[in-house]
DNA sequence: ATTAGTAGTTACCTAAAGGTTAGCAAGTTA
DNA sequence: TAACTTGCTAACCTTTAGGTAACTACTAAT
């Protein structure tokens, strides 16, 4: 009798793979997981660094999220805020190098995001 | 007087692909957010087709959250249920073709995540 | 006959995420 | 001087994600 889980060689290490890869994802999430923080790091790589351009361009976020997001990215390494003390006093946020670590994901979820919309429309 | 909202063709050019890749992030998170869906596909791919199997090897997730992620997934044409009627009867869930398109997003996730735990574990 | 495993479902509950509204302290514009 | 903009914050509320526990129906082993 056989059953799949048979503890070959080969299956140790695709278990061990599967449980590494699932920690790193869990981890992932964890720090750039939810609806927000990633579609501001990709809004702040292009240029939109001060709090209301922010709100403008990532559609439907409000100031208080945003407010909250944006302290949560500072904390985690992705991003400073800047305060010029000229006059006027501007204040924006500035990616730090960390977040560039997130290009080669946010390509990839970008390329994956915009496959996806063309299979849903197509299928309607 | 300049600001950085200058309408030149470049700024343009820039304005639109950034609402491109939010949109298209967008997208991508409506339907493979959340804490769990990513992990059960990269679980799958990895020979435990079976719902008790899956429960173990996604550590953590409870057997209401696994129905009816594992539901979600199937409607959206990411795996399917399939029903052996031997005896006895099995249950197993399968990756669809579609599933495979996200394996260039999952590796990413991976490798930032590794890295992230890493960098993580350095600053204590 | 009892215990245990598989594959769930149902009902209930909590916590976290996020939205709404209002307002404030500064500067700026008309 | 009034109205508007920027960059927020506080209080409050709703929605959604997810957790817990109990239970069912079936099979299989002891």
């Amino acid at each position: 009798m056989t059953t799949q889980s048979d503890n070959t060689e080969v299956n140790k290490e695709f278990t061990e793979e599967c449980t590494t890869m699932l920690a790193a994802v869990s981890d992932a999430l964890y720090a750039i997981g939810g609806k927000w923080k990633l579609m501001i790091i990709i809004a702040m790589a292009r240029g939109n660094n001060r709090f209301t351009e922010l709100q403008r361009k990532v559609s439907g976020i409000s100031a208080r999220v945003l407010s909250s997001e944006l302290k949560e990215l500072e904390l985690n390494g992705f991003i400073v805020k800047k305060v010029t003390s000229g006059y006027p006093v501007t204040i924006e946020y500035e990616l730090l190098p960390y977040s560039h670590t997130l290009e080669e994901l946010v390509g990839a979820m970008t390329r994956w995001g915009i496959q996806h919309r063309v299979k849903i429309k197509s299928e309607r």
